[in-house]
DNA sequence: GCCCAGGGTGTTT
DNA sequence: AAACACCATGGG
């Protein structure tokens, strides 16, 4: 790719691929120590080095217009790992272990569309359905000539394009029974009955309440959307294993929900038990 | 064959 | 409000 672009990294623990394949976004993936994928419509490399991380097929114009603000590189993270932590002591390990994850910030739609898919849902197959998904219906992106895979090269649908999409077609592309609620939502969105512009500006129980009135949106998926989409770095997602978490060894993590950082402590949470998942499977078993 | 997955809906207590 | 069955699908 002929454009390239590095830019020094001050938070030297930051990490490219454990922000990126985190279960916070399902459409990266590795070639070759890249990080390769699409957001807004552009089609990115990116290789962490030492010092910082080059961008392959973007110039500083595009970092500072896009991947600046989607990679989150201006928040203090060191900051609000202290914050955390004091709020509960035993995130200590957690926090040092995920210190390399930032919150991306995703556009809301395929926020939205990503985590209605993920309900009772194991991450391959969500990224295995996103990415079909973003194949088909998807345009391609700025520099999608260059993705090592195809899907990759594909922006996120538009709503407009999933509205167009019948129930039984999602099912084909194994959504399983929440193919319904994918029409639903699409043809909400497509619609204009629920703004993302609104959402935006609304305060917290608001904003919850609009996402909740969707069919296939509840709780966990609501959180979410907050935080991966709308930067609401206070929505706290439970889903099994941050329950299980809650349950055993975090028993004090109810403390940080509703502080204003619950959202990246969770994160770290969920990052550390999907790496130790001995500790944290349901009645020890393997997957 | 059973159990599980970044859960939610609808119904019954 | 809390408990429960049910929901599709693929991997372990």
């Amino acid at each position: 790719m002929a454009l390239q672009y590095f830019i020094t990294v001050s938070h030297k623990k930051f990490s490219v691929a454990d922000t990126l394949i985190s279960g916070q976004c399902f459409r990266w993936s590795e070639h070759n120590g890249r990080l390769c994928g699409t957001a807004f419509g552009r089609y990115v490399e990116i290789e962490q080095g030492d010092d910082g991380i080059t961008l392959y097929g973007a110039d500083q114009a595009d970092y500072e217009a896009v991947w600046r603000q989607y990679l989150d590189m201006d928040r203090d993270y060191d900051e609000i790992s202290r914050i955390v932590t004091g709020i509960e002591p035993r995130l200590a390990d957690s926090a040092e272990f995920a210190a390399g994850v930032h919150i991306l910030a995703q556009e809301p739609w395929e926020a939205l569309c990503s985590f209605v898919i993920s309900q009772n849902n194991n991450i391959p197959r969500i990224r295995g359905i996103v990415a079909k998904l973003c194949l088909r219906y998807g345009a391609p992106a700025v520099n999608a000539e260059f993705a090592r895979e195809e899907a990759d090269g594909h922006a996120f649908p538009t709503p407009e394009a999933l509205a167009g999409v019948s129930e039984d077609t999602f099912k084909q592309l194994g959504c399983g029974y929440r193919a319904s609620y994918l029409v639903e939502v699409s043809r909400r969105v497509a619609d204009g009955g629920l703004d993302f512009e609104t959402i935006k500006k609304a305060p917290i129980d608001e904003a919850r309440k609009m996402l909740l009135s969707l069919k296939g949106v509840g709780p966990k998926v609501a959180e979410c959307v907050l935080l991966y989409g709308f930067g609401r770095l206070e929505c706290f997602p439970v889903d099994v294993w941050i329950r299980r978490a809650l349950e055993t060894e975090f028993t004090g993590g109810t403390a940080l929900i509703g502080s204003p950082y619950a959202g990246v402590a969770q994160q770290y949470i969920f990052e550390y038990i999907r790496r130790h998942p001995e500790r944290f499977q349901k009645d020890g078993k393997k997957q």
